[in-house]
RNA sequence: GGGCGAUUAGCUCAAUUGGCAGAGCGUCCGGUUUACACCCGGAAGGUUGUAAGUUCGAGUCUUACAUCGCCCACCA
């Protein structure tokens, strides 16, 4: 198959002008649809996590999308069908709030607009907003199926959602009832556990006398001494000696007198404080429990804004805090308290707001959640679903073994309203509860106003995204879907509840792999926020130095799992990678001449460096091909690296000049091929990792196929690879940094060209019948072999490598006592290697039980150290005399 | 209180069946060699956190400890 390929090739390529061109280009062409697939082909379907639907792009979505954009374009160069299926999220609260701040700063708020209005505005504002992390996403390059986009509140995924509710409620899985729940005041709405995270602060541990009916005190102590007043018990331990006499008595609550019972209970830790426990069932969930135990009342002190109920007598209508303060300044005056301390504990604040979260009375609704928890755990303990890295599979047991009930139900507006219909019955306006995609018949139906928690929706999203409920083509086709790829701060939030609603619903897991991503953090390690202005915006990235080296950073910093400090010098480094690359190519551009026959030559037409380049290569393939099996992407990234800077660029580019620049045609076409088969691979491989400047170089080299895009994964043929011809080559590249050394001490002009003389050695032949190589890598103009009798040159630099001199005549610049020295340095270095490995030889246990391949490669190595420590010695010894 | 991760060159990080510890940036020396100064050639820089253990051989496996970070957990 000949082909030939545009010419022309600019000097450098464009990113600015090229990564929107190229995308459209991909987009006109369909090329990120599966349907570019053949029919029969198999699918690979990654959802993509979706990102809040208003939000903007930040470096943690440039990281999953350049490692997802690097999977999906992987295998649909494996000729599977790709889906890449993107789509946004309503994201409840965080949408709430951003439309309540845009209303404040409008000087309204929601409570005044109204329900309807506010529901529209967020849409509004969804309408306006919604577009821009799209168009972010594609300016990094990813290669989504954009018809099949999906929102969490359109019509079908709406419909999913109700459908889901409807089923588990049908299954007696969903209940609503009254519950202590964590409350978020500012927000007025309850949220789960997950939600909820405790902050390690300085706080004032309050001690005080607790008046005991009768006469007498107990002392207690609390971090908060506003839910005194919703106190309903006081508890001991029953074999505390001091106050066990007390239990049955009754307690007097500070301030309102109100009596409650002094109980005993070994949930009271006598070591702690003063060993006298106040109970407040309403707000607090240990003492929720003690109540529980010992059929206390619930008094509930707390309205939903924080601030103090009638309850709270005198203290009616102050906030949390203000009550806090008074109350305890007219406990000092009653003469009830004994002294305050710092003491730090943890706090539980709002995810969302950071503010207090206070446990609070509450009806809400809730999934029974151990059933699904149960498959998912199976799931994964039977190995049909695999989470990457292993280690994250464990935390993932340990939460789903200790899960509680999950409350699903928000105040909030934005959102999936549950789909749930009351009706007044003996007075109360919810007496009657209905459960139901649709209103049931008869007048007087409510429906509820609470929505669902976000993650309600989410955790539907592999499959409702395809049409479920519906049995519907992409449902069969792209379900199961395969990688789940997110960050492993949300695996309870959102994988979880994927893999337990995805098992209980379709009866499928919705993924059999999880890749989990680390965190992208700051320069030394610090979290990146705005606030302390160290992020690095990825756009300003793509505008500076375009998509592709950012990608490539993103993915070779980092390693599975693990958080990955981003440095500025390596998005430079990756920048000048891909320009590397772009010229490189160029190279090879610009010496085709017409159409090329893309088949590589026969092995044995070819010459060492060629059959030795072709070596490194399928090794390398069959390398990078393994670390994408195992996720290990970022050293496959840098293995692609290492092989192009370092040996296709300094050492075959270069020698092939001797051919290209040379007369003959057959050389010429040789070398050719061999560069064109190169370097197209290499574009190959890195084309998942860099999209746009791939696919922009590869028109400039002779190929089959219209897009890179599209075009085949490279598959090692292990026919090239050869062990004998890379050791063969490496003598000879050995002997190139012994000879640049040398001239670089002798000072000789760069540009200087000299003579080499080789005596009988293993390397002789293959650099005197491979001219190229010191030709062109060290400006040696020509290399005669010696006989094996005759005497070495005596004005000469000498350099040995493994049995082979080369001598360099330097006349006029040698100096013998340098040369000396030089040489005697040489033998110096030689003295470790030799004693570390004869050392090892002389080992018997060695010998004897190492791997024989590695004995061999120390007998091999000490065979080659002797043969140069020889040489030295009598070239030495030449040159004394 | 439990669990997990990290600790490797001055800095940021690699090193996946245990087999001579690498890269980028920075530093030093030398170069406008016709693909690339967004580059090329060379050099210096390491007791792999500490202490033991297993092994012919340990950055890699085991144990303890130290420091840092994260996750989970109901001591007011």
């Amino acid at each position: 198959m000949k082909a030939s390929a545009e010419t022309q090739m600019p000097r450098n390529f464009d990113f600015a002008e090229a990564e929107p061109r190229l995308y459209q280009w991909w987009l006109d062409q369909g090329h990120f649809k599966p349907e570019r697939a053949p029919a029969e082909a198999e699918p690979f379907v990654i959802s993509m996590p979706p990102p809040n639907v208003t939000g903007s792009l930040h470096i943690g979505h440039a990281l999953f999308t350049a490692l997802e954009d690097l999977m999906i374009r992987h295998e649909r160069m494996r000729g599977k069908a790709a889906l890449w299926l993107p789509g946004t999220d309503h994201a409840g609260i965080a949408t709430q709030l951003q439309v309540e701040k845009m209303l404040r700063d409008e000087g309204t708020s929601r409570e005044a607009v109204g329900y309807e209005e506010f529901l529209r505005r967020t849409w509004q504002w969804k309408e306006e907003q919604g577009g821009t992390i799209i168009r972010q996403l594609r300016r990094l390059g990813a290669s989504c199926d954009w018809d099949r986009e999906r929102f969490t509140l359109d019509d079908g995924l709406s419909d999913a959602v109700l459908q889901a509710f409807v089923t588990l409620w049908e299954q007696g899985l969903v209940y609503r009832g009254p519950r202590l729940v964590n409350w978020s005041p500012g927000l007025q709405t309850a949220v789960s556990d997950l939600e909820v995270e405790t902050s390690e602060e300085e706080v004032t541990l309050y001690y005080f006398r607790y008046p005991v009916e009768g006469g007498g005190f107990l002392p207690v102590a609390t971090t908060r001494p506003e839910t005194i007043l919703g106190d309903t018990a006081v508890a001991l331990h029953p074999e505390d000696e001091r106050y066990r006499h007390l239990i049955g008595r009754r307690a007097l609550v500070p301030i309102l007198e109100r009596a409650i019972p002094v109980i005993g209970d070994a949930y009271v830790d006598r070591e702690f404080g003063t060993g006298a426990l106040k109970v407040t069932p309403a707000h607090d969930f240990n003492d929720y429990e003690l109540a529980r135990r010992h059929g206390l009342p619930l008094l509930n002190v707390l309205n939903k804004d924080a601030s103090m109920k009638a309850a709270a007598g005198p203290y009616a209508g102050l906030d949390r805090y203000a009550c806090r303060e008074r109350l305890w300044r007219d406990m000092e005056a009653a003469g009830l308290t004994i002294k305050t301390e710092a003491y730090r504990t943890r706090i539980p604040r709002s995810q969302r707001g950071g503010e207090v979260v206070e446990p609070l009375m509450s009806t809400q609704w809730y999934v029974r959640i151990q059933p699904l928890a149960q498959k998912a755990i199976d799931a994964v303990r039977d190995g049909r679903i695999k989470i990457v890295p292993e280690r994250f599979e464990k935390v993932y047991f340990h939460w789903l073994e200790n899960i509680q009930d999950w409350c699903v139900s928000r105040q909030l507006w934005w959102g999936h309203r549950i789909p749930a219909w009351y009706r007044e019955k003996d007075g109360d306006p919810q007496g009657e509860v209905y459960v139901g995609k649709d209103a049931p018949p008869g007048d007087g139906w409510v429906m509820e106003r609470d929505v669902l928690d976000t993650w309600f929706s989410s955790g539907l999203w592999p499959f409702s995204t395809l049409g479920w409920p519906g049995e519907t083509a992409d449902m069969r086709r792209f379900y199961p879907t395969q990688v789940m790829e997110t960050g492993h701060d949300i695996l309870f939030f959102w994988v979880a509840r994927m893999i337990m609603l995805g098992l209980w619903l379709t009866d499928e897991p919705p993924f059999h792999t999880v890749y989990l991503h680390g965190l992208v953090r700051a320069e030394g390690g610090a979290k990146f926020s705005k606030t302390l202005g160290n992020a690095i915006d990825p756009l300003t990235v793509v505008d500076r130095l375009g998509a592709d080296p950012l990608r490539f950073t993103l993915i070779t910093s980092g390693t599975p799992g693990n958080d990955c400090h981003l440095d500025e010098t390596r998005l430079d480094h990756s920048f000048r990678f891909v320009n590397k690359i772009w010229q490189m190519t160029a190279f090879i551009n610009m010496n085709l001449d017409g159409e090329l026959e893309l088949e590589l030559p026969e092995a044995a037409e070819l010459d060492l460096p060629s059959r030795w380049i072709l070596s490194r290569l399928h090794r390398l393939i069959a390398n990078v091909s393994h670390l994408f099996e195992i996720y290990q992407y970022g050293e496959a990234g840098n293995q692609i690296l290492a092989f192009m800077w370092d040996e296709l660029a300094p050492f075959y580019l270069e020698i092939s000049k001797e051919a290209l620049y040379g007369s003959s045609p057959a050389a010429k076409d040789r070398a050719r091929r061999v560069l064109v088969h190169v370097q197209d691979c290499c574009l190959r491989l890195l084309h998942p990792f860099m999209p746009f400047m791939t696919e922009e170089a590869w028109r400039y080299l002779p190929h089959e196929g219209e897009a890179l895009i599209l075009a085949a994964w490279p598959t090692a043929d292990q026919s090239w690879i050869d062990d004998s011809v890379e050791a063969r080559m490496s003598h000879c590249l050995e002997a190139v940094r012994e000879i640049r050394n040398a001239r670089g001490e002798y000072k000789v002009d760069p540009g200087r060209r000299i003579q080499a003389i080789a005596s009988v050695g293993a390397a002789a032949e293959d650099l005197a019948s491979n001219q190229a190589i010191l030709r062109r890598l060290c400006n040696v103009e020509s290399l005669t072999l010696l006989d094996a009798d005759a005497p070495e040159p005596a004005k000469a630099a000498s350099i040995v490598v493994g049995d082979l001199t080369l001598s360099l005549p330097l006349a006029g610049m040698l100096d013998l006592a340098a040369e000396r020295a030089r040489l005697e340095g040489e033998l110096g270095k030689l003295a470790d290697g030799l004693e570390r490995t004869r050392k090892m030889l002389a080992n018997e246990n060695f010998v004897n039980r190492a791997r024989p391949d590695v004995v061999q490669r120390e007998r091999d190595r000490l065979r080659e150290l002797e043969a140069a420590q020889a040489q030295l010695e009598a070239r030495l010894a030449s040159l004394q005399a």
